[in-house]
DNA sequence: ACCGGGCGTTTTGCATACTGTATGCTCGCC
DNA sequence: GGCGAGCATACAGTATGCAAAACGCCCGGT
């Protein structure tokens, strides 16, 4: 059964491995392709209209961003995580990305600030949206741009490969209205504080904005049990 | 000029993509492979023995380890770090093993804490040493035992990220019989605080520890001005 | 003499072909 | 009838071949 999991829209990048990548790891985020699915090279392939080559470069790259999970000889599958995992996760982000947002308070400009404010008016907008996809992805986009003013080139993929894997389990995790709400409060605070350079502030919101993204989504999986959305 | 840049000693691996990368993170680490160096894949498959699929592989990997720098149509090339990254990956890695310090405080075990007394023993025994090799080899370790003790299987490929790859300028670093000093004092100050659970000063202790060895490197290579040891 | 364009070489990127190993099934033996 | 060995199959791992892009070089022009 499914029979075309992944299919990107458009032309995708010029590079087939980056653009395998690029595809599958959109397919993974955002539920298309689900914990535990096996990912064979040849299948993969063909319904990306390239050789296996490029498709094994992507999938190593994926393995390296803990998206997926490779054992030696019997191919690759998606990634699973435990809730302890997760639970760790979130902590070693909460840690990571408060610290990003502690060196942002001090390099950011002005006109950075003023995306960070556009993202907040989107956000605000989208959160009338049944669909938590395009939520996902204004949410993501602040965080990233956060990451980036913090100027410190090494950060950037570190938090990627524990930011990106929780988002797998989101879906549920973004229905709650609250925490729409709670969420563009933090992003706004966070924005203020950014704004103003206050280093210490920026990086307690961060902190608690993540511990409580922790604390939603660990009650869910306690209350839903292992059901993985949609 | 360098015929046999590459060469491992023992069988290795059976897999060879595994193998390559080995070898190659090995020259690298240990600087037979000089930052800038060309990564040209068929000179490595002829050198490693085998063809040039396992070694494209093998420098995928070693790009996400961040040991290798790779533009799209023109190679790889052993990643050079300027002195500004250095110190962002210093500041990182004090971020990362205070965190870890601090989650250890409350985890570890006793046989762990003697496990730390006897590193700071040898390290001791070490210091007469001319030879560094041993002394960064027993101060990876001591930081690697507290890492694991840290429980967090999501922390370690994290901060090993980190502190590999500066590892690549330790040479003279470590040739300052001061910080020798020093940094054993503070390994024993740590094993001390992680014995009494005192999880807020170990992680106090962890980020000053690492952020002056941050600063002799930085006054190091400020000194010697791009040379590269030996 | 210096600069710009065209050609040859080098080297990556992708595709295809082959090999070895793990898995599941069937058949034969106990 | 249950169990283990051998076989078939499927798939990852590796090798090789081909095409296209980037670089260096040489040559002609100004």
């Amino acid at each position: 059964m499914g029979r075309v999991v992944v299919e990107g829209g458009p032309p995708l990048s010029r590079s087939a491995s980056a653009a395998a990548s690029e595809v599958i790891r959109e397919a993974i985020i955002d539920g298309r392709l689900g914990p535990g699915a096996r990912l064979k090279e040849e299948e993969l392939a063909r319904e990306l209209g390239m050789s296996r080559t490029p498709v094994r470069e992507a999938l190593l790259l994926l393995q390296s961003e803990g998206l997926v999970e490779s054992i030696p000889r019997r191919g690759a599958t998606v990634r699973s995580y435990a809730v302890d995992d997760l639970d760790d996760m979130y902590q070693l982000r909460a840690v990571l990305e408060g610290y990003a947002a502690r060196r942002a308070a001090t390099r950011i400009s002005a006109d950075v600030v003023a995306l960070l404010e556009e993202s907040c008016a989107r956000f605000d907008r989208l959160r009338a949206s049944d669909d938590p996809r395009d939520l996902v992805k204004e949410n993501l986009f602040f965080h990233n741009v956060i990451l980036d003013a913090a100027g410190s080139g090494r950060l950037v993929p570190l938090v990627r490969k524990v930011i990106e894997l929780p988002l797998v389990y989101r879906s549920f995790y973004w229905y709650s209205p609250e925490q729409k709400l709670i969420s563009e409060h933090y992003h706004k605070q966070l924005t203020r504080a950014l704004g103003a350079g206050d280093a210490k502030r920026a990086e307690i919101i961060m902190t608690e904005h993540v511990l409580e993204a922790r604390d939603f989504l660990l009650a869910q999986l306690a209350a839903d049990e292992g059901v993985s959305g949609s």
